[in-house]
DNA sequence: CGGAATCCTCAATGATACTG
DNA sequence: CAGTATCATTGAGGATTCCG
């Protein structure tokens, strides 16, 4: 009848206590940016500054700058710069941020999805 | 050898055109709070709003109130306000909510399991 | 090209107090 | 109990400029 709740088994008070290492991940991994780039890079090939840019569409460089050092930082994304002139840098998922897009990326589809719906109902709500 | 992409398939260009609906969507759903309220009520029973502000611990009442009107206007989540004296109100996920905390699920407890390493990966990047 | 460093703004958030 | 109203704050995020 009931589903086990794994989730439950994790967090018996709390969802997900105030300060817990987990809610730094959440809030790095759901942020804004941090989705896009990582759906961004989930798509499978390598992708320079630039594309990024483009792909993340409004981003700007500051917070595409600080996205990516927090990615690579938390071993989601991986950075590999050739020493060449003009500098040719490229980033791609790691093996951890491809299990990581893999659960976020169903997510997504159900978003994009039922999108329209949702927002009909939020605008009949007035 | 590719898995198909579904996402590609649904943006082309950029992964979430700036303006599209679809961000709004995840705003909400992907936020700090919504967050952790829709997978407090994916744990399956309904909860009142006192219980709410503990599962979702740190969560002001005022941010609460917001997250809670957002998630039922876009029809994640059921309100059943019952008119009796003190008022007993209780929330719960509509269908929809359900099939959202479904996919949230899985991805939760992946990062619940990995945040340890993820973040011990961030601290060794200095 | 791929960033880093500054400055600056405003909107999301929190604290407090009050109410049906 | 279940909220609303108001105000103060701060830090996320944008614009701009400059560098290897």
């Amino acid at each position: 009848m009931q589903v086990s709740n794994p989730l439950r088994e994790h967090f018996p008070d709390a969802v997900f206590p105030a300060g817990c290492p987990t809610r730094t991940v959440i809030d790095h991994v759901m942020s804004k940016w941090g989705l896009l780039v990582l759906l961004s890079l989930g798509e499978g090939e390598p992708l320079r500054w630039s594309e990024l840019r483009r792909r993340a569409e409004g981003v700007s460089e500051k917070m595409l700058a600080q996205t990516l050092r927090t990615l690579v930082a938390d071993g989601f994304v991986l950075r590999d710069a050739r020493p060449v002139v003009p500098p040719h840098v490229e980033y791609s998922l790691s093996p951890r941020g491809q299990e990581l897009a893999a659960l976020l990326n169903p997510l997504m589809v159900w978003v994009a999805d039922n999108a329209p719906d949702i927002l009909e109902d939020a605008a009949t709500a007035s």
